[in-house]
DNA sequence: GATGGACCCTGTAGCAACTACAGGGTCAAG
DNA sequence: CTTGACCCTGTAGTTGCTACAGGGTCCATC
């Protein structure tokens, strides 16, 4: 590796990234290409450890890899006004506690049918019985859901 | 349809489950294949719609395709133990608690980000900044993680 | 009996976000 | 000079659907 330069090895390790996700993100044109050693080997230089690791610090906080994209195209508009960036992480936000809810409401239905489990026979399992109940087939209108 | 015998759109709705996705489930057998009508129509009874409903209600608690399976298969063995029920219910429990307490950390930081916000410019943006920060060149084990 | 719209069929391709090969080339240590 | 750790490209797999394309069928209405 030219001096200064990080081979892809190297770049995964700073960052704890598979080398085959850094590959893929060059390919989806998340990272720009590196240049390239005489061997075809990748060279990448601290600009490229500074983009891939603002990826992985945006993909530990759930952003999808499209918000990243947009919050990194922010992040080199320096005297924007960064309402955008807020934007996106409100509406993540919004998101995240979407999820958190419904996990909330999974986790409380799953314990409860769990603690009403007396580890009998199938025929008898409370488990099987919350899943087993069907839906009225006189109402053609009336999905069978929570 | 055959008297006593739903079509493929009716089931859907019973179940509150779209066509595509019930004819994905038969196509990886996780339902059987109906009678067909004379114009090849699938025609379902009662029994797949018991199973499908089963199926949703599984999914609506967060199983896997797999888990599902698994335990529709143990459904059908009335007199066995309900020890691997149990076991299923258990392990989908302590994978949506881990879920849950990796998302209440993740709000709980998008919170903190966004309160920071003093709605400026992006160079001066807080969230870009809480993303930018470059791991340690020095240190090659140390990945930039949390 | 023709027409229209709602339904049904198969098969394939697409989504996110990777991950895992296969089948090669390169490089440095011993 | 060989061994093992790295690197390359390209493709296919994962999960759980969803969305066509390009056809056939059914039934009510004109």
């Amino acid at each position: 590796m030219p001096k200064g330069t990080f081979s892809i090895g190297e770049l995964a390790r700073l960052t704890g990234t598979k080398v085959e996700t850094v590959r893929y993100y060059e390919r989806i044109a998340l990272l720009p290409s590196p240049a390239r050693t005489g061997a075809n080997y990748r060279a990448y230089a601290d600009d490229h450890l500074a983009r891939l690791s603002f990826v992985r610090r945006g993909r530990d906080l759930g952003f999808s890899l499209n918000h990243v994209r947009e919050l990194l195209a922010l992040a080199d508009e320096r005297d924007q006004s960064c309402a955008d960036v807020d934007r996106i992480a409100r509406t993540h936000l919004t998101e995240v506690e979407r999820k958190l809810a419904d996990l909330t409401a999974l986790g409380d239905e799953l314990r409860q049918l769990i603690d009403q489990c007396r580890h009998g026979t199938i025929a008898e399992c409370r488990i099987i019985e919350a899943l087993a109940p069907m839906p009225d087939t006189r109402d053609p209108e009336a999905p069978c859901r929570r």
